[in-house]
DNA sequence: ATTATCTATAGATCTATAGATAATGC
DNA sequence: ATTATCTATAGATCTATAGATAATGC
């Protein structure tokens, strides 16, 4: 007998299926797309445990509060980004360091299965009680954009007349793709690979060398 | 006696104080407030009226549904910019046209005083029943950029390697402003200049050209 | 024994209606 | 007479808790 028809511990469902993965990664998968939709006051745990198929009270033996799912959901969407600033290296090249950067940021925005980059522009998570976290991991990316394009001028190779105006731009093309990629998108290699040639035309003063920089910065990726 | 001292006609509101403007003025203004931070569901029709300082049940004298005060709200925001758009010459210079467009968009943000860009984000507008005429402004929003930037681009002005990323990317850089100038910006002009520069340096092939299209941009603006 | 679910429901909202009331306008 | 507010409240949610139940695990 395969594991998978194999009935799970506890009482059965209501509807007398058997899910196929734990139920909290259910949870989890449904609550992100109706926060996305109707919001998070707008989802009720009704709405959630209805898509999950299980009844409302059950949601609460895996997440004792409502707002503990938006969080979890919101923890994994942080963390990965966070993890990349790590790798970054300030000390090469700025223009390669921020394409790759860029790159990444749509690419993970474009491909991430939960769509937790909607889950940003809700209020509940912005301004809510989750705000603190966010609002620090938000200023962390932000900083290594900011860093990496303030070296980028200093050795000569960007022009930038407001940084903070800059960097808040530049930050927001890569970001923008959540509010028209509802439905994905073909090759999202390719599109993160135009956001970032993009944005860097936005800065270098001679964009003739932006071919050189997207070079270099595949080449380090794929090395 | 001053009019603002007279008392206006009605029973007088329970804390004794005498609006200074139309209470439906005073509504549209704290909701859009609460909606930009809580939602639009995360706003009661108590937390309004507590602002605005009338009981809650009063608030449905002006407006016979919650909903009705975001309809209005959205629909105030719409139409500055599609009256803006019908003022678009599409015969005129791409280029100059597209960096108007991009500046008024940017400084029609920064500056209108409900902050209605805000409330484009909340997934009720967006996902909601006002859904259908939301999307439909945005669509012609957004068919303004494409046409010019596909028509800046025939003309040998602009590179455009996707038409369809390209202008969601450039009609972002613009949206962006509101999730960061939340506070206000000092100088909306000069910002939103900053930011038509950059969207432009994005599309132009011979950014040498860049001076003279802001240039030209401004003398029609002034003229 | 442990687990994941179920049923039933308490208690706290929240929207909107009904009908009274206290002003001005004429 | 008209207006804008008030008080009181119905009816519909919605979150979370309590305690029962139907599986597996040992």
């Amino acid at each position: 007998m395969s594991k998978a028809l194999r009935r799970p511990v506890g009482r059965p469902r209501a509807n007398k299926q058997v899910p196929r993965q734990p139920a909290r990664e259910d949870i989890l998968a449904a609550s992100a797309e109706l926060f996305a939709e109707h919001g998070f006051k707008g989802t009720s745990t009704r709405m959630i445990a209805e898509r999950v198929g299980i009844r409302q009270p059950s949601l609460f033996h895996h997440f004792s509060r409502k707002a503990d799912i938006l969080e979890a959901l919101v923890d994994v969407g942080g963390q990965r980004i966070l993890d990349y600033l790590d790798r970054i290296d300030f000390a090469a090249d700025p223009r390669v360091q921020l394409y790759q950067l860029i790159a990444f940021d749509c690419h993970f925005l474009l491909t991430e299965p939960l769509g937790i980059n909607k889950l940003m522009a809700l209020p509940e998570v912005r301004n809510g009680p989750l705000g603190v976290s966010v609002d620090a991991t938000r200023e962390r990316i932000l900083d290594a954009y900011r860093r990496l394009i303030a070296a980028g001028e200093q050795q000569g190779y960007f022009l930038v007349q407001d940084l903070d105006v800059v960097t808040h731009t530049v930050f927001g093309m890569g970001e923008s793709v959540w509010s028209w990629c509802a439905g994905g998108v073909d090759d999202p290699q390719a599109t993160a690979c135009i956001i970032a040639d993009m944005a860097l035309r936005t800065l270098l003063l001679d964009s003739a060398r932006l071919p050189e920089v997207r070079e270099s910065a595949e080449a380090i990726h794929n090395g």
